[in-house]
DNA sequence: GCCAACCTACCTAGTGGTAGGTAAAATAGG
DNA sequence: CCTATTTTACCTACCACTAGGTAGGTTGGC
């Protein structure tokens, strides 16, 4: 791993963690082994750090949810293979990291124009995403959503309640807990 | 209002739009008027300032619920008036705040112990509320619930949802947007 | 020799927090 | 009632430290 891979990973953990406000040049210095000034080298404000991570994690996450719902039966499998990939954010960092951009989306007051732009992009992806999977489930039998409610709309609220039970997970239950929580919405949502 | 009370005032302002890491003595100073030292003689640590303010967040956030639920006729009306305790943050800031404890809930990596369990009692409370309510819903017959679904796993999810629409509604969309989601949810819950 | 990739050494502007002082209000005691 | 003492609520001036950022030098591989 290059040393500017090195430190897109390592502000994406301590973010993930911590928030931006709560990660600093001096933390990425320290866990990859490299004086500040060598990271401004690389990305000269921090606003390109953060601009250029948000990017990547977009592409990382519609990546593996691809991933995870390639092999899926049908819609619901899908959507059950979307919310993997938010587990498996919480689960594999002890329970202490969340989603990057929703991480973000907390800080959008204190967070420079292009960042907010990047988190936003993350957001509309992803929901769109979401639609089409349940475009897909509606579709093939395997989900239904309440009558009157838009496939967007109904992206648009899971996937809030998503971001936000990251958040709670981790205040308090960890990864069972966020577990509970997708198990309850497959169960509102699979067809009978 | 006293001067300790402005300080908490201003804090929670400043916390809702910025979070707690966005938030310094020094703006807190210049919104109230007087010098940063002053507020150390109300709060010492910016610690005590925190937990303090948690706490009395929600008292008032509990209160607020109780008021717009109070004369609801049915569950479903009390579903409606806690959806806008939530809505009336984001309105009542130009859609710039968000919950102070969905807030400092993105935060908790950088939070002291007595602050995050403070955090930790507004989302076990808020959620035993809201379970309340569904208790009510159901009994009178105004929601109805997948089959197989706990009142308290339905309460954390929509809790969830709700502190994540207010983040991506404020990212986006803003008042909106989130009473979309909010209909979204009592199309879901409400009986036919 | 050149240039990318680092370094040391520094800067300015803030951070939370402390020390010590002061004017005014409250509260005694004779 | 009037003075003496304490308490409240602020202040100025500072502390040590950290923030993001910069200038300019060193090093090593093509």
């Amino acid at each position: 791993m290059s040393t500017r891979e090195a430190i897109l990973d390592s502000a994406r953990s301590l973010i993930q963690r911590r928030g931006t406000n709560g990660m600093s040049y001096d933390d990425i210095s320290r866990q990859v082994g490299i004086r500040k000034a060598s990271i401004h080298y690389h990305f000269p404000t921090k606003n390109d750090l953060l601009a250029e991570l948000v990017e990547g994690y977009t592409d990382v996450f519609l990546e593996s949810v691809a991933e995870h719902t390639r092999d899926a039966e049908n819609g619901a499998a899908q959507l059950a293979g979307f919310f993997e990939v938010f587990a498996a954010t919480l689960e594999g960092s002890n329970g202490c990291a969340v989603c990057l951009c929703g991480m973000m989306a907390s800080e959008v007051g204190s967070l420079n124009d292009d960042s907010v732009d990047g988190v936003r992009e993350f957001f509309r992806k992803s929901i769109e995403t979401l639609a089409g999977i349940l475009d897909v489930g509606v579709e093939d039998g395997s989900l239904r959503l309440a009558e009157g409610l838009s496939h967007q709309d109904a992206a648009d609220l899971i996937f809030s309640s998503l971001e936000g039970g990251l958040l709670s997970a981790r205040l308090e239950g960890g990864v069972p807990r966020f577990r509970r929580l997708t198990s309850s919405f497959l169960a509102m949502l699979k067809a009978p």
